[in-house]
DNA sequence: CAGAAATATTGACACTGTCAATATGGGTAA
DNA sequence: TTACCCATATTGACAGTGTCAATATTTCTG
């Protein structure tokens, strides 16, 4: 069932998978080729054609795997019945750390080109993390504008502030002294300034 | 002077970045290639290398026109003698207008291979469109931490918000209908929460 | 056990970026 | 003007790429 062998190899999806994850963050994503993730498998060239159909299948793959994961890594430490804020700082952090250990691939999870946009699986994926999100900016403390818009705005500000955060960290665009070190958590208060005023 | 002959185009370097950012925004960056471009202009195809190397030195000249441009979409009003906080409002309009009408410009402005990173050209650029940035965050109502720790904190929630909103807002990612006709200005008061309470 | 379906290989094709060698013409100094 | 240098453009070649058709191998199924 699980046998890796000479034809047929099994499992070469997830190999194939892991393959060109691991060529994607060492060699960026032109360095990325279907031949070379082909013969580090060790697997004839077209074999990826079975289980991707070309290239925009295989990137899509492994996009929709990063949603996944990044999913899990906002909810890690969701079954601890820790309270709501503390929940929220978490998905945080899970979202910025999965980008900090994967910015190819997030990079590329974001791309409007060589992905195929309309992927039922990726779409499903894409909803699961916005979900996590939009929980994440239920109770930021606004103080005007009716539920609906309240709630709408939220999910955007929140859902801009991460990914832009991810985006440049990983992009080493806060490297000036009075940025350095700085966590999602610590521009987090642009949103609830009231704290502890 | 500035003459398209046979030999020696005259101004190959513009036309030909011009035609490369066409190309860009036509077919994305997965369809953009040298020889494409070449044709289009109507020069040999290793026609480019005198003028940008390889294609990492056509797109980090493509990158960095388009960061000068950004600056100027974000001060084309700073001239007229209005006040700060509409100053402000003009530079972030005018940075997701860019980002809209650039998409996929500007995705690559924010990609970490295929660029010169170390270009200086490239990085003073960078750094013009961040010193306008950084202006806009000058007066957040932030109500604790020093001086220095809010000046960074600042600058860093600022350029995450808008960033990360351009890029989602080009990517299509923000289609729900609380979220639709949302712009950057509607977010934007999550840093100015006390503003009209 | 036989045929069907899934999976992998081989070979070919057009297209790509890059480079060396060559050709062309503009600019400059004698 | 003339002779030369240098910037610029062309040509030809090469390895590498994704993709596809045809073929081969293995597993699955009735």
């Amino acid at each position: 069932m699980a046998a890796a062998r000479n034809y047929h190899h099994g499992n070469l999806k997830e190999v194939f998978l892991k393959a060109a994850r691991d060529l994607l963050e060492r060699d960026g994503l032109g360095g990325l080729s279907l031949r070379k993730c082909a013969e580090q498998v060790g697997v004839s060239h077209a074999a990826p054609k079975n289980h991707f159909g070309n290239m925009a299948g295989l990137l899509t793959a492994m996009v929709t795997t990063g949603y996944a994961e990044l999913a899990m890594m906002m909810t890690a430490d969701a079954n601890t019945n820790a309270d709501r804020k503390r929940r929220r700082d978490q998905a945080l952090l899970g979202y910025v750390n999965f980008a900090q250990a994967n910015p190819a691939l997030y990079d590329l999870m974001f791309s409007r080109d060589r992905l195929v946009q309309d992927d039922p699986d990726l779409l499903q994926q894409i909803r699961a993390c916005f979900v996590i999100l939009a929980d994440c900016s239920a109770e930021l403390g606004w103080h005007h504008g009716s539920l609906e818009d309240k709630a709408g705005k939220g999910q955007v500000a929140i859902w801009s502030l991460v990914h832009g955060y991810a985006q440049l960290v990983t992009a080493g665009r806060f490297k000036k002294d009075n940025m350095k070190g700085l966590s999602i958590l610590d521009i987090l208060p642009i949103i609830e300034p009231d704290d502890q005023n």
